[in-house]
RNA sequence: GGAGGGAUACCCAAGGGGCUAAAGGGGGCAGACUGUAAAUCUGUUGGCGUUGCCUUCGAUGGUUCGAAUCCAUCUCCCUCCA
């Protein structure tokens, strides 16, 4: 094990804050001491079936102290996402099924391994012991915290001003995410910086349980999504997933705003701090083009999750494809109806609808007046005659939509 | 339990009998421009082979030549009182 000074120059190397920080070097030091690994728990609420980088941003953070020798324990919310975190909402969540849970909880442990090393990680299901818990216990936990404290969350003062509801059950979340920390007895929660309320929590009653070396709270910094200043989540639709597709992941990258490269490239990459520097002083001098810094993330990220060779195909791709916007290589082949295409000859909007261009005629016509159709290149304009088609065409709506025309 | 207020398109939000497929903003999509799918500007944003027709303003009925708009019932939400 590598001596506190080591261990805490990583450990707090991109972290937004840690409380407190003087009782971590504490447990650090007692686990050299003792030679025996700290306990690291991170809760995932399996709402969404993917996970894109925004969490990899805490995921790597874990990956960095097991490769200091510390312990993961990967809680899987089961039993809390029947609730629904109410952190930073507007509304109440829906409540999910148990199919749902468990089908999400599988993809999660898959694509968290990509991350994680898993002969240091352990994954727990927190039904195990929530779902025991008697309305006698649940009444004693509830009994730590008041009203007034769980109002002063920014998130349900919101909804308490502004009439939307809260309901008891969501203030109930905070006590089940402090009580996995009881039951798993663990050393460190992590979470982004919206977490801080529900870690505390877990501190706190770790402390009212008497637990004598209270968890400390890690927290790292939100991600921005590809919108650039909403934090990065499936349900605003801005994230790039882990497993997506690599020209996906390429092209996403490379939609981000210039503003969020040096962001990235610290926070879900492994390029060397300097490295980073050194670009971020470039392109303020203006000898490095921020488009290069993008591609050299995009290739990164690529790389990380699918290969150098993956990413440099998606390179590639990305180039023929916006770059001089030319046609990529690889296109869908389609084959529409006979009752579409007669004769070589079809009417354009029901044409891109049959073939999946456009999901309505009208969007479709919509689309081809504003001029977004091509056919091999060509812009094409009509919307209401029927014009003829011929096998191979290469159809072309808007500046990513492909697909090649295969007449039977 | 009582008294009031509200529900409008992907989201927020205007409209209180015909001029409303429904202002405005956000988001999305497209076009121009560029250094890229950034920024900016412009257009567009229910469906239909489209100078017209059909469906849509929480749900269901009703009044009317005509209803997002008026009436009744219901569902859900909020506020105040108990």
């Amino acid at each position: 094990m590598l001596n506190l000074e080591e261990q805490m120059r990583i450990i707090k190397k991109g972290v937004s804050e840690i409380i407190p920080e003087d009782e971590l070097r504490e447990k650090i030091e007692r686990s050299i001491k003792e030679d025996r690994p700290l306990k690291l728990k991170l809760g995932m609420d399996p709402t969404a079936p993917d996970i894109h980088l925004g969490h990899t941003v805490v995921l790597r953070k874990l990956r960095q102290f097991q490769d200091l020798g510390h312990e993961v324990t990967l809680v899987i919310g089961d039993f809390t996402a029947m609730i629904g975190d109410p952190t930073g909402r507007s509304d109440t969540r829906n409540s999910m099924t148990r199919d749902q849970i468990m089908a999400n909880a599988k993809t999660y442990k898959e694509q968290a391994f990509r991350v994680l090393d898993p002969a240091k990680t352990t994954i727990r299901y927190n039904s195990e012991w929530l779902s025991k818990l008697n309305f006698k216990q649940v009444l004693n936990l509830a009994s730590k915290y008041t009203v007034a404290r769980m109002l002063e969350r920014d998130d349900f003062e919101k909804r308490y001003k502004s009439n939307t509801p809260i309901y008891i059950h969501e203030f109930l979340y905070p006590f089940m995410q402090g009580y996995d920390s009881i039951a798993l007895g663990c050393d460190i929660e992590f979470g982004g910086t919206d977490q801080k309320f529900n870690l505390l929590m877990g501190r706190m009653l770790q402390r009212e349980f008497g637990m004598e070396h209270p968890q400390i709270a890690i927290m790292m910094p939100l991600l921005e999504g590809l919108d650039g200043v909403k934090k990065m989540s499936k349900s605003l639709g801005n994230y790039i997933g882990v497993d997506e597709d690599p020209n996906d992941i390429y092209g996403k990258v490379m939609s981000l705003p210039d503003g969020l490269i040096i962001r990235y490239f610290e926070l879900v990459t492994d390029v060397h701090p300097d490295k980073i520097d050194e670009m971020k002083s470039q392109m303020e001098e203006g000898t490095l083009n921020p488009r290069d810094a993008k591609m050299s993330l995009a290739r990164e990220l690529v790389s990380l999750y699918y290969g150098k060779e993956k990413a440099e195909e998606a390179e590639e791709h990305f180039k023929t494809v916006f770059q001089k916007n030319d046609i990529p290589d690889e296109i869908k082949e389609v084959s529409p109806d006979a009752e579409v295409l007669t004769d070589g000859k079809a009417w354009p909007p029901k044409l891109l609808t049959s073939v999946g261009l456009a999901s309505t005629n009208s969007e479709a016509r919509r689309m081809i007046e504003q001029g977004a159709f091509k056919i091999n290149g060509n812009k094409m304009m009509e919307t209401t005659k029927e014009i003829k088609f011929t096998n191979g065409d290469v159809l072309q709506l808007g500046k990513r939509r492909f697909v090649k025309l295969i007449i039977k």
